[in-house]
DNA sequence: TATTGACCTTATAGTAGCTTTATAGTTTAA
DNA sequence: TTAAACTATAAAGCTACTATAAGGTCAATA
């Protein structure tokens, strides 16, 4: 199997694929006489947990910690289960922040109406004059 | 005023500063006959503006934007409403995003304890068999 | 006077996670 | 045979800074 089959089997760009082996998240593949990369199943397998890692958000870093841990099968998974609810607690401190941020944004929005000059919005006034209540 | 006390006064770093002026959301100050920069209060109005758009998520892009709406002050202000429309729907899918992966998050942890071994960790099993129905 | 320290200057690189571009070699179908 | 589609590498671009390097300026101190 190709670079381009493996992409579009998995749904991501060639690119892509070349820099996740460039960052040690894929292993080398072995290479045909002309240079071009042949991947296994492994391959496969391995380019899809990444995927679905970044799906949930996990950075490099993290889908790297997990493959260390899935190279040694046999230690307890606690650490697993901890890169897991740290996450999870920065996924939640981010929407709590985002909240907060949407409603300033909405009380901005109502300060104005469409019906003046630049001169006298409402909104442009109210990030000029600092009405910010913080968090 | 040099660019240390312009910096201390608003709450950046003197790099950032730079940043600024050589991204164009900053107008190049005079200089000193030695090369320092030397601010004035408007200066600082408009860092302070720009720190406060920061806040609230804009881009410099979009900072850019709400500049020129400031430069051509007798115009409608109905595009500066529309910005902040756009930024308000975008960190609203944004919130919606992250709570639809903040229960994907804690029902994949629910499906282990920590007392296995990483062979049999339910949350690994879960990402690598791809358990993860989508949004 | 010499030097120390705090300040300023520019230019360059690093961060995350790719994407884009440039340049070039290879394979395959018409 | 020639063009399309694929592959390769290397390097730059994206965002919004932050950090580092190497050096010039200035005031106070020993």
């Amino acid at each position: 199997m190709r670079i381009g089959q493996l992409a579009q089997l998995v749904g991501v760009e060639t690119q892509t694929i070349r820099f996740y082996e460039q960052q040690g998240l894929l292993p080398p593949p072995d290479r045909q006489d002309n240079g071009y990369r042949v991947y296994t199943e492994k391959h496969g397998e391995g380019l899809a947990f990444i995927r679905r890692c970044r799906i949930l958000g996990l950075s490099l870093a993290e889908i790297h910690e997990l493959q260390s841990y899935q190279d040694d099968p046999h230690q307890p998974c606690t650490a697993v289960n901890a890169l897991l609810d740290d996450h999870i607690s920065h996924v939640r401190s981010q929407i709590t922040a985002l909240q907060a941020l949407e409603k300033q944004l909405v009380s901005l929005r109502a300060s104005c109406n469409d019906e003046r000059e630049v001169e006298a919005c409402g909104v442009l006034a109210g990030i000029s004059e600092g009405n910010m209540h913080q968090q």
